[in-house]
DNA sequence: ATCGGCTCGCGCAA
DNA sequence: TGCGCGAAGCCGAT
């Protein structure tokens, strides 16, 4: 493994114990640069190696469906853990303190951990860090280009962070070695208590059936397979045709790292597709640059996060009378004078999913429907991380920031509520693809 | 149908 | 210090 995906959250020397791979964003066993990591360090401490797992429930206003989907993918992960004989445990519970009683109860002699930009997992991780007297290791698993090594501040837009990731791409962008059976002489007779699971998260598992996407690494997998073969190709000009079937419908599977992006990246950038270019440009650049913007700016999911030029065009145009006004709840239950608007938001609610271009349009329209760019920002938010099955993850928060508040974007004419933000209207869209057909599209669902 | 202007600031060249 | 240029657009002029 790259030195580089390494960053140490204290600097304790390893004595003794067990290696614990703390799983957290990267839900999977097969190319997971974090369990490699744990494994070499076990196998060169001759110390055995457990995976932990720490639900947190109600996490970031998470839905019963999205712990459906995670918990689905962790069944698969404790079967395929079971194979190479590594054991797997969930702790319930804050994982703040979860996941230290664990480490001491274990005796454990080094925490790996996954890396990932959110507030919270980094308050999970430090007071980790702070109460242990074991090193912990932070392992960038989720990044092509580590996110640290791709940059060391907040990138301005896409391309001051594009070139950077080209030049270190092809450092990276390798195949990740095969996880090899663990052969130590320790019991992998551990199993989890599901039951106990279900019941902490408040889910039955039958919500899955009404979000209606299968979940887990072999979905994963066999939706890659899908787009592959249908999709890729079409996928520059479909993708941004709302009523067409054009994206790849892959970011839930990454969002819950039961899909590595490295893999993924790996098999388009040999492909040879036409679409390989676009396709790579969502993947790596625009991915990217959402951990980018949410490791370095500590209010990425707040209207203070914004740049300076947006926040005071937005200042000013905080009197603007807005045509329609509506509150959490009318966007909620999709209770606003626009079908388009609707449809998405309804589809949102019933399938856990957006289309990519209406994710643009539905947080631009909040903005100009709430009563104030603060109101917005926390209604986009909210109902981002409430309803997405892709939700709580940097992109959907880089999304929004790009959305309401210009990150990444540039100033346009000047204009009423918006300001210089970029504006998008319904007249552009039906210039550009075929409204109706997306909406029944949705009702028909 | 096509085209330019809108408007800020980063990063690089000079 | 100047200059080119930037996620997905909009609008009015021609």
């Amino acid at each position: 493994m790259d030195e580089r995906r390494l960053h140490a959250l204290n600097d304790v020397p390893y004595s003794s114990g067990p290696v614990v791979y703390w799983m957290s964003r990267d839900q999977r066993v097969r190319d997971n640069w974090a369990l490699l990591y744990a494994r070499s360090r076990a196998l060169e401490y001759r110390a055995p190696l457990v995976v932990l797992f720490c639900l947190a429930e109600r996490f970031l206003a998470a839905r019963p469906e999205q712990y459906t989907f995670m918990l689905a993918g962790l069944r698969a992960v404790e079967e395929e853990l079971r194979a190479c004989g590594i054991p797997f445990y969930i702790e319930t519970g804050d994982p703040a303190r979860s996941a230290p009683a664990f480490v001491e109860r274990l005796n454990a002699g080094l925490v790996v951990t996954d890396f990932d930009p959110l507030r919270v997992k980094r308050v999970w991780r430090e007071s980790l860090a702070a109460k242990v007297r074991v090193p912990v290791h932070e392992i960038d698993a989720h990044n092509i280009v580590p996110c640290r090594a791709a940059s060391g501040k907040q990138e301005y837009g896409a391309h001051t962070l594009r070139k950077k990731l080209n030049r270190l791409l092809p450092e990276f962008l390798l195949p990740v070695p095969s996880l090899k059976k663990f052969n130590t002489a320790q019991s992998s007779s551990s199993s989890v208590n599901w039951e106990r699971v279900y019941r902490a998260a408040g889910v039955s598992g039958e919500e899955a059936e009404r979000i209606g996407m299968e979940s887990g690494p072999r979905a994963a997998e066999r939706a890659m397979r899908r787009f592959f073969q249908k999709g890729l190709d079409d996928y520059s000009w479909a993708r941004n045709d709302p009523s067409a079937n054009g994206q790849s419908g892959l970011s839930p599977y990454l969002h819950f790292g039961q899909l590595s992006a490295q893999r993924l990246a790996l098999e388009i950038s040999r492909s040879g597709s036409r679409s390989r270019d676009d396709f790579m440009e969502q993947l790596v650049v625009r991915r990217e640059l959402a951990d980018n913007y949410c490791l370095y700016n500590p209010r990425y999911d707040s209207f203070e996060g914004i740049p300076d030029w947006a926040k005071k065009t937005l200042d000013r145009h905080r009197a603007d009378v807005r045509e329609y006004l509506y509150g959490r709840d009318d966007f909620e239950e999709a209770r606003t004078h626009d079908p388009l608007w609707n449809a998405a938001q309804k589809g949102l609610v019933r399938r856990g999913t957006m289309h990519g271009y209406m994710r643009m349009y539905w947080a631009k329209k909040i903005l100009e429907w709430s009563a104030s760019p603060e109101e917005a920002y926390e209604t986009a938010v909210l109902l981002n991380d409430r309803h997405q099955l892709d939700g709580r993850d940097p992109n959907g928060y880089a999304g929004i920031a790009w959305s309401i508040g210009g990150t990444h974007d540039r100033p346009w004419a000047d204009r009423p509520v918006f300001g210089m933000v970029r504006y998008m209207s319904f007249k552009g869209c039906a210039s550009k693809f075929n409204i109706r057909r997306y909406i029944e599209s949705i009702e028909n669902d």
